[in-house]
DNA sequence: CCTTGATAGTCAATTTTGGTGACCATTTGC
DNA sequence: GCAAATGGTCACCAAAATTGACTATCAAGG
């Protein structure tokens, strides 16, 4: 990251402004619709959170987290009624982390809060703008880093 | 953030995604070119230095931390030799933090490597793709959360 | 079968980070 | 020249990430 204020802020620092003003936003308005016993922290697994339940070392790698954190991230969810552990029917070794019923509001209602920002984005940048902008992100988001010598080709790989 | 696999992931998870692979690379990269003893989170004061100094709160307020975090991460480069601490002329309560000669050499690599990143994705979206995606990102960092109601215009407000 | 190696998850200990409140020096506005 | 705000640091505390080890299970191969 770079960014000097002469040069342009580079894609590092721009990346991190948008998460943390996501987050705080989303976080606040969380809050104010009485999910606001959970922290900020906690989103790396509500974010990859699915209906019919998610395997914990899923959730690690989906959100870059060491499973570890992950344990006590949904450990704290647990104690707080929105996920429960189940375990999984397909290998006796994994548990799957389902919501709850209030995982799932949390969950409705942070998919709302999220809709809302970035249609206020797509306002400000225009419906066509904003669509290949979110386009270009998913794509700047999967492209594998580097790849010295034997390339992957960039196929569904990335889990999430 | 909400990015059920069902759904596509938001705009938040995409930003998370961005910024840790972007982290990962480049001081992957910065410690191969010898700069192995930054740590990473030290990346927030570093992105934002510039040549002819600038101040520990100017940093705070860019990077988003608070200014004891500030305090310690320019201690660390200074000890490391990145920085030093110059004392304002313009106010004698302020200290400018300017790069050194081996902070000049890291803020160059570091330029560099992101130069590659970018022109890595460049290639992958086009050209001009990228470069309208690149100033989506920043209108989209620059954008101000919410605004219940008197909008303040979207000037040079953000300091960063 | 029975071994070998990898994967899923947890526990515990350590280290790093981040956050809080108080505090001094200086600047700014009145 | 006094009060309030700002820049920065100190000391302490809480939260968080990383490491390593360990159990249970699965998957391959012999």
């Amino acid at each position: 990251m770079t960014g000097h204020p002469a040069t342009q802020p580079d894609l590092g620092v721009l990346a991190a402004r948008i998460l943390m003003s996501v987050q705080r936003e989303l976080f606040t308005a969380l809050a104010e619709q009485g999910f606001d016993d959970i922290a900020p922290r906690a989103g790396a697994v509500l974010a990859h959170l699915r209906a019919d339940g998610i395997r914990a070392s899923e959730l690690a790698r989906a959100s870059g987290q060491h499973k570890q954190v992950v344990g006590s991230l949904v450990d704290d969810l647990e104690h707080l009624g929105y996920v429960e552990r189940r375990p999984d029917p397909a290998d006796r070794r994994a548990k799957l982390v389902c919501p709850t019923e209030r995982g799932l509001l949390q969950m409705a209602a942070a998919a709302a809060i999220m809709r809302s920002i970035e249609e206020r984005h797509a306002r400000a940048l225009g419906e066509r703008e904003y669509a290949a902008f979110k386009a270009a992100l998913r794509s700047v988001a999967e492209l594998p880093p580097e790849s010295p010598h034997g390339t992957r080709p960039p196929g569904p790989g990335d889990g999430a």
